[in-house]
RNA sequence: GCCCGAGUAGCUCAGACGGCAGAGCAACGCACUCGUAAUGCGUAGGUCAGGAGUUCGAUUCUCCUCUCGGGCUCCA
């Protein structure tokens, strides 16, 4: 028979051979990395038997989909750890997940795993792994099923259908299972790597609660997350990043470097910024300032609270509720904490008659809101339970929409570039099924606007489909960090619904009333938030425009100390944040401490440069300079400030 | 909000049968005066997260609360 290649390629086959005969026919090193074949479109396992004519495609794990697998299979195998280690322990769904994959279990009497029980898993896996149990397919009926399965009574919610089955291993009252012989099966859709001994380079994680089928009215069950790989390498690899990301934590390096705290005294998700963290933050919002006002925006400024006739108006208190803190009964009134600005930008629009002549209209503000956030989400400062976006709202014409939104994705885009930030991609979020208020024409053209303005950037945007509010479309701009993670910052949105709720209007050329339209925008998401990413995206080591202190200065002895304040205060003088430390200790030790504090420059004068004007350069990352004029030093430090790149 | 884990000096962490609370770093003082990642000696620092209970006695055992961490559900 012939069978035809990914490649169009055609490949003669005795009758009977499976996909791994294929494999192995094609070399021997594909048959080693081989864990599934896709045939005719179909995943399959490796030992399904090919027919004439057939379209196969071998795949390895250096595709996600044969990262996949191996993780699904490996899932399998904790699975059946758990089964042998704990006596009356049921299981719920195990799927592949981005780098790893998770089993659901239940302990009897509600008893629940402790960290130390992952080593003994483990073991018990790594076993399994060395017995090179096969992974056999099998199709049974559902009443052999539910026999099978009679002490596992999640496995039983999937197999009667009482589960929505997204694993599809049901159907037309065939089941679909797995069996690592001797003991174990699971339902499973497949495929699945042959056997065990492909698996092995996988470390479990941690355990934690999850609501069976993810919704928090079920029980919740035991969930143990691991991470698996192809090969060591990758692995290490893996548990290197996680690292390194610990290295970065935001949180961890919030304290080392002095920049914030959240003292219990204020309250949970309540951040205070201190001296160093304020005057980064303070940078981040000049400059964010800087440009919104040559970009055409007005800025305004509202209060943090306002009636709860507000919000109801606004429809806050309708579908936002929940996040909003409770009300302040006053003055026979209700008063809320505002969760968001618009409410108060559109009565600054509404506070006079407008014309057509001034949209599109632009008003920007740093503006702080609380929100009630669930106590188990709040997080350093990326989950906060108040924080101030660096929000605005454009009120404009429906013929200025699309002209106004691709304005506006360049003009983000270049914005976060000067953070540092480079990697982007755009997530388009449309409307969602049944629960969208907003004519359909309104729906189309407003996606449309968008979608178009998106596809104007060059970047990658993936669809989000039906993932939209209901008032409105949205794009977000994904950023991936240094090390590879991705962050959700701005978010634009289209909305139809408040200017509505507000009776919106302004007269046009026509001298009739038209109703505008409305976009909410925020660039960093929120201020805390972004500052938390920036944090962990250089690691601690602020670019120099953003760096607390840019420069220290240190003298070598003691009477070199005057000259070192002199340096100190010139560098003030023109407009640096520089400081000095006394040589009360080493050198060694003071340089020592400048670098644990990740300072773009560390300068050191001694008797030479007291002689000469010049400076010893330390800069970060670079070699030990000698001997440099201050004035040098100076214009280099105004270009490293002005670049924003160091 | 739910599940699990954890809170000991500013930070990182020891510790105990239920019987006066320990180290390193940081801080402060004195000495050292030094050319690129840790000078030495000394001093001070604690309601052992908070509150109840058991006990002759609780930082240690029990319960509750708060906060933090990892998840789930939510989300900027």
């Amino acid at each position: 028979m012939t069978v035809t290649l990914p490649d169009g390629s055609r490949r003669e086959l005795p009758a009977g051979a499976t996909a791994l005969d294929l494999a192995t026919d094609i070399g021997r090193r594909l048959a080693k990395d081989a864990v599934i074949a896709v045939v005719d479109g179909t995943e399959r396992d490796l030992d399904v038997v090919l027919h004439d004519g057939a379209d196969v495609a071998i795949v390895t794990p250096s595709t996600e989909r044969g990262l996949f697998t191996i993780r699904h299979s490996t899932a399998h195998v904790l699975a059946q750890a758990v089964l042998d280690l704990f006596p009356g322990a049921t299981f719920g769904i195990g799927p592949p997940v981005e780098n790893g994959f998770y089993y659901d279990f239940e302990l009897p009497g509600g008893a629940t795993f402790h960290p130390d029980d992952l080593e003994r898993i483990e073991a018990r896996m790594r076993e399994i792994v060395a017995a090179g149990q096969p992974f056999v397919r099998d199709e049974i009926s559902t009443e052999e099923a539910l026999a099978l399965f009679a002490d596992h009574r999640y496995k039983q919610e999937i197999i009667s259908g009482a589960a929505e089955d997204p694993t599809s291993v049901t159907e037309a009252g065939v089941v679909r299972t797995y069996a690592n012989p001797p003991r174990f099966v699971d339902l499973c859709r497949g495929p699945h790597v042959p056997h065990t001994g492909r698996l092995g380079h996988f470390k479990l994680m941690r355990v934690a609660g999850a609501y069976w089928r993810g919704d928090e009215r079920n029980p919740m069950l035991q969930r143990i997350y691991g991470t698996a790989w192809d090969t060591r390498a990758a692995l290490d690899a893996h548990l290197h990043m996680l690292e390194e990301a610990e290295r970065r934590d935001h949180r961890k390096l919030g304290a080392e470097l002095d920049l914030f705290s959240f003292p219990d005294e204020i309250g949970s998700g309540l951040a205070v910024f201190h001296p160093k963290g304020g005057t980064v933050r303070r940078l981040m919002e000049e400059f964010s300032r800087q440009r919104h006002e040559q970009a055409g925006y007005e800025f305004v400024n509202t209060p943090h609270i306002a009636k709860s006739e507000l919000f109801r108006t606004s429809g806050h208190l309708e579908w936002f509720a929940d996040g909003m803190f409770p009300p302040m009964e006053l003055d026979g009134g209700g008063y809320h904490l505002k969760p968001m600005n618009c409410p108060f930008h559109i009565l600054i629009f509404r506070a006079r008659g407008r014309s057509y002549r001034e949209l599109p209209l632009r008003m920007f503000e740093f503006g702080s809101v609380y929100r009630y956030e669930k106590s188990g989400v709040v997080h350093g400062l990326t989950r906060v339970r108040g924080m101030t976006q660096d929000d605005a709202h454009i009120f404009c014409t429906r013929e200025q929409m699309g002209g106004e939104l691709r304005n506006l994705l360049s003009f983000v885009l270049d914005l976060l570039r000067e953070y540092g930030l480079d990697d982007f991609f755009l997530e388009l979020s449309t409307r969602p099924e049944g629960k969208a208020v907003g004519s359909d024409e309104d729906w189309e053209e407003a996606t449309e606007a968008l979608r178009s303005a998106a596809g104007s950037m060059g970047l990658d945007t993936v669809l989000d489909e039906g993932g939209g509010a209901f008032y409105g479309p949205k794009i977000s701009v994904q950023a991936r960090d240094a090390i590879g993670r991705t962050w959700q910052l701005s978010t634009i949105q289209v909305d139809f619904q408040l200017p509505q709720r507000f009776d919106l209007h302004y007269t046009g050329a026509d001298n009739a009333r038209h109703q505008p339209v409305m976009v909410h925008r925020a660039l960093f998401g929120s201020i805390e938030r972004f500052f938390a990413i920036l944090v962990e995206h250089h690691a601690g080591a602020f670019p120099t425009w953003l760096a607390p202190v840019q420069v220290r200065v240190l003298g070598v002895r003691d009477d070199h100390d005057p000259y070192a304040f002199r340096i100190t205060d010139r560098l003030r003088g023109a407009g640096f944040r520089a400081d000095h430390v006394d040589a009360g200790e080493p050198l060694g030790a003071r340089i020592r401490k400048a670098k644990l504090e990740k300072l773009p420059y560390v300068l050191v004068v001694g008797d030479d440069d007291v002689a000469d004007g010049t400076v010893g350069v330390n800069a970060r990352g670079a070699a030990v300079e000698r001997g440099v004029p201050v004035d040098d030093f100076v214009d280099r430090l105004r270009a490293d400030v002005l670049s924003h790149t160091l």
